[in-house]
DNA sequence: AATATCCGTATTTTT
DNA sequence: TACGGATATT
């Protein structure tokens, strides 16, 4: 390892100007006896964030100041001579991206930060790629199959296969997804995957070998990757002697967030890349390591100085977030699992009041007493901003969100179901991608299957005869169009075998398409969605139920695309960067600029709030059950408890109900009995615990119901008389 | 061959 | 609930 010596020419363009939010301060570039962006570290941060004579590892406890650390060493780095487009920052979100890189800003140059490399793992993929292209072996068109597109090429492939027919009980197209992708992350043969993750399967594995070397031909075919390419074939370049010096040699730092939360495939990309002298920065904690299922191992943060020899190692452990009330109650949590790196927090924000524990009597309850909790901080003070519910899995919420609606709460969900996964989202998707990447099959399968007597028979003849099917030679020398260019241009003369009732939709198609392909007056982004906008109005009412709703979000997604010109761009960042918290695109935050957040664990990870209210805290929600199967899975959940306890800033409220209803849907009165969850039972004490008085509340429903009956039956008289 | 209808069942967390 | 899969109908 060497020491970083400046060869560049220090970034010396003059701030510019006002930075509203918090110190604005001048950056100065040279040496100030405090430069502004160390101003207020404590120790271990400023170690941190100064250090430089090597391989960093960074071990930063909840709420330890890691972002604004983390933050001070870029800026220190750009101020001791490294060019910003020389700093690699890789982050698990890009939200936490966009927030450090706006964190630098303040604190340095805000144009020089914007040059920074910054994003997920999987955006810088998909960047690094494209600017590769051929040189990988890519087509340069690739476009990226996000989770659904996945199932569905395993769901085609299976039928391709004859797999799944008579009564033949084969493992549905998801969870064949999930073993895939289970396998490719963790670099585990598939043998041990089955056997040791999805033991259900394990009769079929000899058919999984079949449909997986299908899956992986048909994607190069296809020209896209998944998630997983994306990784192995950065991993690839940055390893191979071939090319690793040219990509690699690009970067000076090498700086990643959450590292606990990576898996060995990013752990050898980070290798990688530091191969040719570019230091690597790694901060993490190995007590919020929550995405297991995601093949993310706690590993990686203890094996750092194995990989990386002459690693220095700073802890942080002054706790600037938490009262101690709630901090010892997390710590006390914590201390229940047994492995994690030797590191006390400890904060001097004092005291505090004690967290609270309600035992309610059912769901209803529990969303009364939350909402009714809610509004009391808001009286004292507290904004909804400033409030926060978290819950294990998304559907958790649902009750509340009712009642939040009842009393005109406003909030924003993050985490649990996805705008992009609803069916008339991915259709419209699904005629960019033809547009951008004639091979995509999945893509025509898709848009063709909208025309009226379309359906997979069809679609299965009709795609020979375009010539789909035919393998392209990538030709990277002329402008020949390949193959699947060819048959776009044929599909567009009218060519193929239609069913009679497909002629109207069919016509409407290619002209669609045509326009959005012509070149003469080019269609932006805008015009060409507007265009195909028009198509789904005159498709979706046959497929649809609600097609007002539906074609409504389509507007959404015009309006969301309005700033982005490049189509290929638009959908790479809608795969890589989805919207994260459904109502992003109807914005909700214009008409009242006080909300509450409601949020997975998961979701919540790197934020904080000084209210968190905790629902569902009963076991077998926290932990799930469905982890409850191994050791492994347990303590994850144990993390993600200690997660969501250490949200919270200065109040934590906590919540269950002792009533579940059997089945979720119906509305029978079958029941079962619910506990505190088994992480929580232990530090009891630390609680005040009340118990919500529940009766009463259904002698009111039942007044209310026979009123509302009584309007239901005038209404329905009139019907008839009137 | 496509579509309508019915049934049973599954349900974490996300790039 | 809501979705996928299997069966019945057009």
């Amino acid at each position: 390892m060497f020491e970083l010596t400046s060869t560049q020419p220090p970034p010396v363009a003059p701030p510019e100007g006002n930075d509203s939010g918090g110190g604005s301060r001048p950056a100065t570039a040279t040496t100030a006896a405090a430069p502004g962006h160390l101003e207020g570290l404590n120790a271990a941060q400023l170690e941190a964030a100064t250090h430089s004579s090597g391989p960093l590892l960074v071990v930063a406890g909840a709420g330890t100041g890691k972002t604004r650390t983390l933050a001070a060493r870029v800026a220190h780095l750009i101020h001791g001579g490294s060019p910003p487009d020389r700093i690699l920052l890789l982050t698990f979100t890009r939200r936490a991206a966009s927030e450090m890189l706006n964190r630098v800003g303040t604190v340095t140059d805000r144009r020089a930060a914007s040059r920074i490399w910054g994003g997920t793992f999987h955006a810088v993929a998909n960047r690094l790629l494209r600017a590769a292209g051929p040189a990988a072996g890519l087509p340069g068109g690739f476009t990226v199959l996000d989770q659904g597109d996945t199932v569905d090429l395993f769901g085609m492939l299976r039928t391709e296969e004859g797999m799944g027919e008579q009564g033949r009980r084969f493992p549905r197209a998801e969870t064949v997804a999930a073993v895939w992708s289970r396998m490719v992350n963790s670099q585990t043969p598939l043998s041990e995957v089955v056997n040791g993750q999805f033991p259900w399967v394990a009769d079929h594995t000899e058919d999984l070998r079949t449909l997986f070397a299908a899956y992986n031909e048909r994607k190069r075919k296809l020209q896209v990757l998944d998630y997983d390419d994306l990784l192995l074939h950065w991993r690839a370049l940055a390893t191979s002697p071939a090319t690793s010096e040219q990509l690699a040699g690009r970067f000076e730092h090498v700086l990643v967030d959450e590292y606990q939360d990576t898996n060995p495939i990013q752990a050898d990309i980070l290798e990688g890349m530091c191969r040719a002298g570019a230091i690597p920065t790694a901060v993490g904690d190995d007590a919020q390591s929550i995405y297991r299922f995601r093949s993310a191992t706690v590993a990686n943060l203890w094996t750092f100085p194995d990989r990386f020899p002459g690693a220095h190692r700073v802890t942080l452990e002054q706790n600037y977030r938490s009262t101690s009330a709630v901090l010892n109650l997390a710590n006390e949590v914590l201390a229940a699992s047994d492995r994690h790196l030797d590191k006390q927090l400890w904060s001097d924000r004092g005291m505090g009041s004690r967290p609270t524990l309600t035992v309610c009597h059912d769901e209803g309850d529990q969303s009364r007493v939350v909402a009714d909790r809610i509004l009391d901080l808001r009286e004292q003070g507290v904004d909804l901003r400033d409030q926060a519910v978290l819950f294990r899995t998304g559907h958790h919420s649902d009750a509340l969100e009712l009642e939040l609606n009842r009393r005109s709460i406003p909030f924003v969900k993050y985490g649990g179901l996805k705008f992009l996964e609803t069916g008339h989202i991915k259709d419209i998707l699904a005629l960019l991608r033809m547009l951008e990447n004639p091979a995509d099959e999945l893509a025509w399968h898709r848009v063709l299957g909208l025309l009226d007597g379309v359906g997979p028979a069809t679609i299965r003849k009709v795609l020979p005869e375009l010539g789909l099917g035919e393998t392209n030679e990538p030709d990277g020398a002329g402008q020949e169009p390949t193959e699947p260019q060819r048959a776009m241009i044929r599909f567009l003369d009218g060519a193929g075998r239609w069913p009679r009732q497909a002629t109207e939709g069919h016509e409407l198609l290619r002209s669609v398409l045509a326009d959005c392909l012509a070149e003469d007056p080019a269609l932006n982004l805008g015009a060409q969605l507007e265009r195909l906008r028009e198509f789904c109005t005159a498709v979706f009412p046959l497929r649809y139920d609600n097609t007002s709703a539906r074609l409504a979000d389509l507007d959404r997604l015009t309006t969301v695309a309005g700033s982005v010109t490049d189509r290929s761009r638009f959908l790479a960042e809608l795969t890589l960067e989805p919207p994260e918290r459904t109502g992003d695109w109807s914005g909700p935050p214009h008409l009242d600029d006080d909300w509450l957040t409601l949020s997975t664990i998961h979701s919540a990870k790197g934020c904080e709030w000084h209210a968190v209210h905790l629902l569902h805290a009963a076991d077998g929600n926290l932990p799930s059950e469905m982890a409850l199967s191994d050791r492994e899975g347990l303590d994850e959940e144990l993390r993600l408890t200690y997660v969501a306890l250490t949200r919270a800033r200065d109040h934590l409220d906590v919540t269950f109900p002792l009533r579940y209803h059997v089945n979720r849907y119906s509305s029978d009165d079958r029941h079962h009995w619910a506990q505190l969850s088994r992480f929580l039972e232990p530090v009891r004490d630390h609680f005040e615990e009340r118990r919500s008085s529940e009766a009463g509340g259904n002698d009111l429903t039942l007044d209310l119901r026979v009123t509302v009956t009584d309007e239901i039956d005038t209404g329905l008289t009139a019907l008839w008389e009137g």
